[in-house]
DNA sequence: ACCATTTGGTTAAACGATTAACCAATCGTT
DNA sequence: AACGATTGGTTAATCGTTTAACCAAATGGT
């Protein structure tokens, strides 16, 4: 309610005294600032932030900029990104794109021109971010030249892989939605980098096949690898439309551990992004940007953990030994794919 | 970049005068304010929104409290929000209340502390609010006092009702989740209304029972309506593992048009509540609380309406007259349901 | 007893806009 | 020609803090 005023008034003080006092930082006898700071709690004053970041040149408030909150895995991000900007005292604007790279750029001049202090952005699939007036925080790919703060795909990518492998599986279908996506890539180059020289494997784009040629394709691996959930939900569908049972005819990996995935039936297998980390992590690197305080935080891959949950079974008819077997060999490529042998 | 100094200076006028060549408001000619304006835009010049806001006593941000952002819902909201704040010039501050009746409490007095002009609340299930020091809008449902803004549950609950008893059903299950859900009930009333006198029907709450005892419920009848769409798929699931195939053995229809609903097999009927209208007025509605321009706001309730996907079907062996014949007579109650004949 | 330091505070100038109150010049009327 | 109204501006206060620059009194060391 009152202002700084009322409280120095109330005591015979200045201003001045009655800040330092709750900040903590000038010269005031300790009395004082006990009695500043009682009174404050008392009468439930909290310095006008408006007042405060005129004065000092800092709002305390950050920008998030994301491609599309209706779909499952940003609003994630924004929580975590929220928690991790309230526990540095920072509030989050967000602002949606839309799936439009127009619109990404118009939000990211529209949050600057509020007056954010720093933002960050989680950048649509092959849009390229010009940079803004304030510090940019960009959670992206390890490989991206922009990336601030990413999970680390490529490691991603070879904890799945290694989990079939080590469940027994060598004939194993890599499905990913979009050849643009950076992310996609990065995982599936980690699945074949675990996979190389140790089982059969197939890249699959989605995007670009029908269901009846996928479900061909499933009917001939042991296991698929989705680069996200909600891929990996589909192929799921597409499994049991092919009369496929799972997870004991077909096991099945994602990403992302999306909210619905401990849900499906059977539970889904996922590879998780560490939030918290990615969140804290880029919140403390705007936070370096805009501080002069805080000492620089470099750019920062964080590894990815593995869910287990029954969509991953031992394949039907093999036993552990099979893994060192040699190599499955698999009927002539399908035109539309990719394919390689281990 | 500059400051309204650094125009002044540069035509030789007082900070007044540029001051109002950009806002419209004094005095200027319009030679001048043509000038004015035209070199803003040039030097990419913008009013420090924060300067601006100390002075005014308005800020144009306004909070944002939700439940769970990760559960599939509330991001629509967001996004419908954030974009009717941004074309009434609004930023969004976001707040995660975590599901915690607390941390809902904390989060709408940290948003006022951080000088928002007005709070959105989006409240959790059973929880008070305390009212703020700043304007608070809330979206509940319109039989709530605190209410603002909400869909006009009980009519969606007729429109299921009446789609269903339109294909031909007449006996049907009402799933719930959460008796204490305001929004739960009132869906509810509604298809009872709607189906009183027309069709047996049984009230369910999901969250009592086990798996089996709702199997054993789903087979007595030939359409269920679930209370969002959550629930319709955990709905679809535990049908599908009693063995029955839709929606030739059961219709479903839910709520809300979740992004995955018109992605499961079925597609799944749903009614959508107007998100857009909601956001929109609920945003008008803060906006008439503080800007004294403004004529004032009143409560409002927006009609839902139904998408009809695949997962309704006229009832196996019934044909369209059966619509009236003489209501369905079910088996005895099971102790754990509400039960009620039409 | 004298000077340097520390302690506890005050003063006043910012920060960058908005806006009420004024003022001088021009215009239109009669 | 005199007067009121209109036009196009300026001045200065203000919003509520923070903070650099100052200052007086007390303290400490030799």
């Amino acid at each position: 309610m009152g202002n700084i005023h009322r409280i120095a008034e109330e005591f015979g003080v200045s201003t001045a005294t009655v800040s330092n006092a709750l900040s903590g930082k000038g010269r005031v006898s300790a009395e004082n600032a006990r009695r500043i700071r009682a009174r404050a709690r008392e009468i439930n004053y909290f310095p006008n932030p408006i007042a405060r970041a005129l004065k000092t040149g800092r709002s305390n408030i950050i920008g998030l900029v994301m491609p599309d909150l209706t779909q499952p895995l940003f609003p994630i991000f924004a929580r975590s990104i929220e928690n991790a900007a309230q526990q540095a005292g920072l509030g989050v604007l967000i602002a949606d794109s839309m799936d439009d790279a127009a619109a990404q750029q118009e939000a990211i001049e529209r949050l600057a021109r509020q007056g954010v202090d720093g933002l960050i952005v989680i950048p649509q699939r092959g849009s390229d971010l010009a940079d803004s007036r304030v510090p940019m925080a960009v959670i992206h790919t390890a490989s991206h030249p922009q990336n601030t703060s990413s999970a680390n795909h490529l490691q991603g990518g070879q904890l799945a892989a290694n989990a079939l492998l080590e469940a027994g599986h060598d004939r194993i279908a890599l499905v990913g939605f979009d050849p643009s996506s950076e992310v996609q890539k990065d995982r599936i180059a980690g699945m074949i980098s675990a996979l190389e020289g140790r089982g059969a494997y197939q890249t699959v784009w989605l995007s670009r096949l029908d269901e009846a040629a996928v479900q061909e394709i499933l009917v001939q691996h042991s296991a698929v690898i989705a680069t996200s959930d909600s891929l990996a939900m589909q192929v799921m569908h597409m499994a049991n439309n092919a009369g496929l049972t799972l997870p004991d005819d077909l096991s099945i990996i994602g990403f992302d551990d999306l909210p619905f995935s401990q849900h499906l039936r059977p539970a889904l297998t996922t590879v998780r992004p560490d939030m918290q980390a990615i969140a804290s992590h880029v919140v403390q690197y705007l936070v370096s940007c805009f501080d002069p305080a805080t000492e620089p935080v470099a750019a920062k891959t964080f590894d990815m953990v593995l869910v287990s949950r029954a969509s991953v079974a031992r394949p039907a008819g093999k036993v552990a030994a099979d893994v060192s077997s040699p190599a499955f060999k698999t009927s002539t490529p399908h035109h539309h794919k990719e394919r390689k042998k281990g």
